[in-house]
DNA sequence: GAAAAAACGGGGGAAACACCCCATGGCTCA
DNA sequence: TGAGCCATGGGGTGTTTCCCCCGTTTTTTC
C-alpha cells in the first residue's frame, strides 16, 4: 500500500487538527508533517519530501506564495496544493505563477480536498469551481505560436491602474475625466476594461481589489469607539 | 449526563468539519447545529437555543459581531464564544461590547477550545492568552467624567452596519432588500443614513470604511510582482 | 510589416444610486 | 410626555454607472 504522503501547512491549530482527523481517516493519505508558518513549511518540505504539500496562503513569517516559491526552487518536483479562504484573482494567478498545482478554498469539504490531493498526486491540477471560473475569465488564451504558451494573466495597463485608483478613492467618471484631461466617455471605457479583465462588476469590488493589491492605501485608525 | 449543546458558525467547511470531529470526541460536548454565515447563525441560535455558540468573526453576509449583537438582543442569556484568526484590539473590544463571553484565536488547540466552551457554559469568561494580554493594555479605564461626552460621532445602528457590510460586499440595493426581506426603498434609506453619519457620499468610500473598521475582511498582503 | 493592444472618443439605454419630500409605529430617555 | 432615534415604506428627480454598439490613432509586440 502506497499511501500519499502529505505535509500540512496552516497556522491555525484547529484547521491542522481537523485535517489530521479528516484526512487521516482516508486510507490512501498519510500526514507526515505539520507546519504552522511558511518558514517551517519550507524546512519540512525539504526534509520530508512529501508527495503533496497542502499550503495555506495566509501564514505568519512567510506567506504561502513565498513559501511555495522557495520550496519549488529547492525541490522542483514538489506538488503543492494551495488552500485559501479567498479566491482573489491576484492570489490565484500568483500561486500558479510560482508553481502551485492546485488551489482549493476553505469552503471546500474535506472530501473534495482529498480528491484534490489525489488528483495532484496523479500529476494533474485541481481548482475549486469558483477558482476555475475566475481563471477562465482571466486568461484570454494567450498562446504564442511556439507551441509553448504561458497562460499569463492579463495585466492592467498603466492608464487603467490610474483610473482604478481614482475610482477606489471615490471619484466619479466625470471627475476622473477632468482630472486626467480626457473625456468622461474614455473613463467609462477604461472602467469597463478594468471590470472585464478583473471579472468584477461593481465599484465596491473594484475598491476591494484596489486595496488588496495596494493600488490605494486604506489603513485603519479609529475603531468606532 | 448533560452534554453542553453547541452551535457552530464558520463559513469554512473544513473548519466546521474539524470542529465536529474534534469536539464530537469530547464526552461532554454535543454540536447541535452548524451555520455558514452570520444570518444562518442568528436563525439557528434562536431556533436551537444552544448552551454555547462558537462564532467566527469573518463571515459573509453578516459578520460575527453583528450576528452576536442580534442573537444577544433576541436571546439575552445566549453565551457566545468568538473565534477569530486575529486578535486585533478593535475586534476584541467590539466583541465584548456586543456581549460575547469569550474570545479564542484559531491558533488555539481544540483542547483549549473545549476548555473555553466549558468555562463559558459554567458562567465564566474565557480569553486566549494573547487576547487577555491585549485586553489588559487596552483597558486603562475608558471612563471619562460623567456627562463629559466629547463630540461623539453617532454610531451606526445594527441594521445600518448590516447594510454596510452587504454594500461593501458588492450587493445592489435591490439584492440587499431581498436578502433582508425589506423594501429597496428602506435599503436606500439605510444607505442614506450611513452616508450622512459617516459623511461619505459614494460606494467606494463606504467600502473603504467597511474594510478599515473590520466590517468586512480584505485579504491584504503579498507583494512580489 | 502585420497584428494586437493601448489610449482616445462617441450614442443610446437600462439599471442603480443619491438626494429631496412624505409617512407610521416602536423604543428609550430625561 | 415629548424629543430623539430606529426601522419600515412610498413618491419623485436628476446623476452616475454599467453595458451594448460604433469609431480613430499610436504604440508595442511578434
Amino acid at each position: 500500500m502506497n499511501r500519499i504522503t502529505v505535509l500540512l501547512a496552516d497556522d491555525h491549530t484547529i484547521v491542522r487538527e481537523g485535517f489530521r482527523q479528516m484526512l487521516g481517516m482516508e486510507a490512501n493519505i498519510e500526514i507526515i508533517g505539520e507546519a504552522k508558518d511558511g518558514r517551517e513549511a519550507v524546512a519540512l518540505a525539504l526534509k520530508l519530501r512529501p508527495d503533496v504539500i497542502l499550503m495555506d496562503l495566509a501564514m505568519p513569517h512567510l506567506n504561502g506564495i513565498e513559501a511555495t516559491r522557495q520550496v519549488i526552487k529547492a525541490f522542483p518536483t514538489a506538488r503543492i496544493l494551495i488552500l485559501s479562504a479567498h479566491s482573489d484573482d491576484a492570489y490565484v494567478a500568483e500561486a500558479i505563477k510560482v508553481g502551485a498545482k492546485g488551489f482549493v478554498l476553505k469552503q471546500t469539504s474535506s472530501q473534495d480536498v482529498c480528491r484534490a490531493i489525489g488528483q495532484i498526486h496523479a500529476g494533474q491540477t485541481f481548482f475549486s469551481p469558483s477558482v476555475a471560473k475566475r481563471l477562465a475569465l482571466l486568461n484570454p488564451t494567450r498562446r504564442t505560436r511556439e507551441g509553448a504558451m504561458v497562460a499569463k494573466a492579463r495585466e492592467l495597463s498603466s492608464r487603467e491602474t490610474e483610473v482604478l485608483q481614482l475610482i477606489a478613492e471615490g471619484s466619479t467618471n466625470k471627475h476622473i475625466a477632468s482630472e486626467l484631461s480626457i473625456s468622461a466617455k474614455t473613463v467609462e471605457k477604461h472602467r469597463a476594461s478594468l471590470m472585464a479583465k478583473l471579472a468584477i462588476h461593481d465599484t465596491a469590488g473594484l475598491t476591494r481589489y484596489a486595496i488588496s493589491t495596494g493600488v490605494i492605501e486604506n489603513r485603519v485608525q479609529n475603531t468606532t469607539s
